[in-house]
DNA sequence: AATTTACTTTAGAATCATTCTAATCTATTG
DNA sequence: CAATAGATTAGAATGATTCTAAAGTAAATT
């Protein structure tokens, strides 16, 4: 019928109770072919509009937090006074357009290969994040 | 005598007033041999401590944002509920210690050349910037 | 299927970084 | 030394995020 029980088991299968917010904003996040850049206020509009049932600005910000523990969403990290998600969870990277803040893939493959000359006692690497700050031609 | 003197003139030469509140914001971030990362709260707390007279968190901000509109600071890209500065304005790239949330130069001598293989239409490269975290290494 | 229990959701308050406002002050110019 | 453009200030306003504690509900247990 409707794809709401591949959700129920992806939630499930990673020990998350399948409730009807989660469900809401699976079928919002994950239902998509195109990656997706978003914020908590971004989600909270969209819903607003999407959706009859109201969901709560606090069961948003769980959700989405549970969802990136569990790897289902990473955290952008540019500045900004607010966090950005991503639902293209594999390894790549990002550009963002300072004219309109729109953020965009960039995937490892058109990337020169990165090499860290350097390390850090009793640290090792956990994650190497490129961001290209694009500016308007001319 | 002092050398207080190299400060204004540094003010007066990009256009910005030398008052008081420069002055002393420039020699705490300026008198330094080490790049220094700092939020700025990180500031406002130093200045609490090591100057007599109080400098008005506002005012903080506006001179924090002159400055790095002048060129004389950076703003590190991370994802915080804060904004990093640094003090070091040459071409380079950041660790940060994801345990204790240290950040550290890396420099570009220590990371392989990066080529970006992919360009969006209209737009051109403004910056690059690499943010290496790190984990205990067990 | 009813009960229990642990996990979720919720509204609203609280917190914290940052921005705004509008009054006062002051470095520089003439 | 007076004029003025630019700076500083306290405190209020804003906006993202976190907290709280009460009410709701999925899943486990009977």
């Amino acid at each position: 019928m409707n794809n709401n029980s591949i959700f129920i088991e992806k939630l499930r299968s990673s020990g998350l109770r399948s409730t009807k917010q989660r469900i809401e904003i699976c079928k919002l996040l994950f239902n998509r072919k195109k990656t997706f850049h978003f914020t908590i206020s971004d989600l909270s509009k969209i819903l607003k509009k999407e959706t009859s049932k109201k969901i709560s600005l606090a069961t948003l910000y769980n959700t989405i937090f549970s969802f990136k523990k569990k790897g289902y969403l990473k955290e952008i990290s540019i500045n900004s006074d607010k966090s950005y998600f991503d639902t293209n969870t594999s390894n790549h990277h990002h550009f963002i357009d300072e004219t309109t803040n729109e953020i965009v893939d960039l995937h490892t493959n058109n990337l020169s290969n990165i090499k860290i000359k350097k390390n850090l006692p009793g640290k090792k690497i956990k994650s190497i994040e490129v961001l290209v700050k694009l500016e308007n031609n001319n």
